[in-house]
DNA sequence: ACGATACGCAACGGTCGCGTTTCGAAAACT
DNA sequence: AGTTTTCGAAACGCGACCGTTGCGTATCGT
């Protein structure tokens, strides 16, 4: 948390209301698109209906604000059903479909593509914070589909990952009224990617 | 060419030597990561050694300058070797990667990944003028393994295509110093991808 | 030579956001 | 009641960039 401390429980308490406002403001500006350079405390404040007085009494500075408003949404990925590997997958890249989609959860992937370069502090510990725990919830699906024997056991966890993330991503960002995001592309990807793309006579259809 | 008439030949002709760098410095700039938005004349002035005024004579607004430096980028995509499938998938991602190094082709992925929702002309034109030949030339290469018979007749191109430049594009945004890319990624991805996830004791195992 | 156009440069008035300060009112404490 | 802190609002001076204009110079055609 870097929020300023208050100094003491002696005068009117900060409100809550106002709080909760410009955190709401500034993630849904994120969320739409909206680069953290380009973010000002003027809009956030004017769209949180609050005073600037009242943002810089708590933030530092512009980066601290962004920082504390993401850190809300670390919302933890579910355990995995646990049927088998595939459904597994497919609910997974099926959140990662309803996040692109929603506003508040578009701040994940715009933060994470965007913000990289400009602003390596935040983006770290974004990256640690929001990123790397749904990274290792998706690693752990695929080392259990290893251990169970439905999948290789010389399995590139890490490329496996990048692959169905990636698509996934990579549609969801290039969709549009052009390119929609296909319905059922979740299924689809999971089920190529466990087939492989060669062809090979000696193996049976894929179920 | 969005690039505003010269009246006449009458005078002064234009410098070709002040064009091109305005355009380097746009494209520059946008490689390092300025979004569009971010983007000042003013600044693109200044590092091209130029007056302001000569980028207005040429251009009416900035999206106008943007797209036209964009267009400068349309290389064409190499003809595939040809040697067999896994080849020629690997050549296009080594290109991807060198892409993404080089700082003039970030511009690429830059504004496809960044600037498509708040530039939508903007994007919709740089799509059709480097986005699309290159998706096309991919999915050909795909199309012509399944031609040969190397990779399977029912495979679905779009979610092969977008599962390998999807992961490319992830692990080349998501580099840094803490999380480089390997040097080997596009074999290990194109291997995994031809190959399947899932374990099969009926299947060879793979050359 | 002469007119026309482009050049780089500097300045214009205007807008926006910065971070700070001041203000009167509101809401908690002693 | 009196003190303390926060509230929203408004204004401050500052700097960046906007798009335009005028300046003196440079470079072309006629």
């Amino acid at each position: 948390m870097t929020t300023i401390q208050e100094s003491a429980g002696r005068g009117r308490p900060r409100s809550e209301r106002a709080e909760k406002a410009i955190v709401d403001a500034t993630l849904d500006m994120i969320g739409e698109g909206v680069t953290v350079s380009e973010l000002s405390i003027e809009a956030v404040a004017n769209r949180a209906g609050v005073g600037k007085t009242t943002i810089y009494r708590r933030w530092a500075n512009k980066e601290d604000l962004v920082v504390d408003s993401l850190a809300t949404l670390r919302l933890p990925m579910p355990e995995p059903g646990g049927a088998d590997v595939r459904a597994d997958l497919i609910e997974y890249l099926k959140i990662m479909r309803s996040e692109s989609s929603e506003l508040r959860n578009r701040c994940i992937t715009n933060i994470a593509l965007n913000e990289a370069d400009r602003y390596p502090d935040l983006y770290r510990r974004f990256r640690e914070l929001v990123i790397e725990p749904r990274r290792e919830a998706f690693r752990q699906v695929l080392r259990r589909g290893v251990a169970t024997g439905e999948l290789r056991p010389d399995l590139d966890i890490e490329v496996a990952m990048s692959m169905l993330v990636g698509a996934m991503l990579f549609h969801t960002k290039m969709s549009g009224p052009d390119y929609p995001v296909p319905g059922d592309l979740p299924e689809r990807l999971v089920d190529e990617a466990l087939r492989g793309f060669r062809y090979d006579v000696t193996r049976n259809v894929a179920s």
